[in-house]
DNA sequence: GGACTGTACTATTTAGATCAGTACGGTCAC
DNA sequence: GTGACCGTACTGATCTAAATAGTACAGTCC
């Protein structure tokens, strides 16, 4: 599935979390589709099931995932994000913004990548 | 100068790291100002001086500061920015793309937002 | 010289991340 | 219906990093 980096300093369940949720927004995860479960994702990347259980616990607060009793946890739809999830992002762009701009990024540069990004 | 809220599960280092940061790309601390000292922002904080310490360290490293020795420390000019500051924000910028165009935010309301950030 | 600055250490306390173990109910194939 | 999975929910121990406390030294300024 995936690896950890332990010279990251960010805790584990974060970088799980990050990791999954990146898979999901860049499709390598399909809506619907099955994620490991929390046991066999703990024994492949040698740690504990409870960091798992936790970057999935935060995964479904954001929408992200739902999961079904007795049977997994699953990528949800597109739409279904938290609003407080879109809402968190609206702002780090503000601030990302705010900062590029002091930084003297020109626009075009950013615009740039904006319809990079948008462009499929 | 600013407060804490210790309700933020981030570090104490970092919430003055980035609230000074901000300060600084907002123009609330214009270049070459004087920034409040290691003492007396944990005096008046009620924290350790070697939290400012730290919190101080990381900007100057990011290159939002610069320290004169027996003087102070103080707002960076705008084009000093680290190369590596520079090149987190431009990766953070595509990822958090990634993730609105995944939530189906509008092109639209992305650039809007750019353009009034960049706006004046 | 006295009152400030930044900076650099060591040692200690505290809090959060991580692990270990156990338990319970739902799903599914045989 | 029973065994093998699944998610979920606890308790308690351990380990790591944040934060504190204290001290020290060199530069600046009046």
């Amino acid at each position: 599935m995936f690896s950890l980096d332990h010279r990251d300093a960010r805790p584990i369940y974060e970088q799980i979390r990050d990791g999954l949720r990146r898979m999901i927004v860049t499709g390598a995860l399909a809506p619907d589709e099955k994620l490991p479960s929390v046991r066999a994702l703990a024994m492949e990347l040698a740690i504990n099931p409870n960091t798992i259980q936790r970057a999935y616990a935060e995964l479904e607060t954001e929408g992200y995932t739902y999961s079904v009793p007795g049977k997994g946890i699953f990528a949800a739809q597109r739409q279904a994000a938290a609003p407080a999830r879109l809402e968190t992002l609206l702002e780090r762009l503000t601030e990302l913004l705010t900062e590029l701009h002091f930084l003297e990024v020109p626009l075009e540069a950013v615009t740039a990548r904006v319809e990079e990004v948008y462009h499929d």
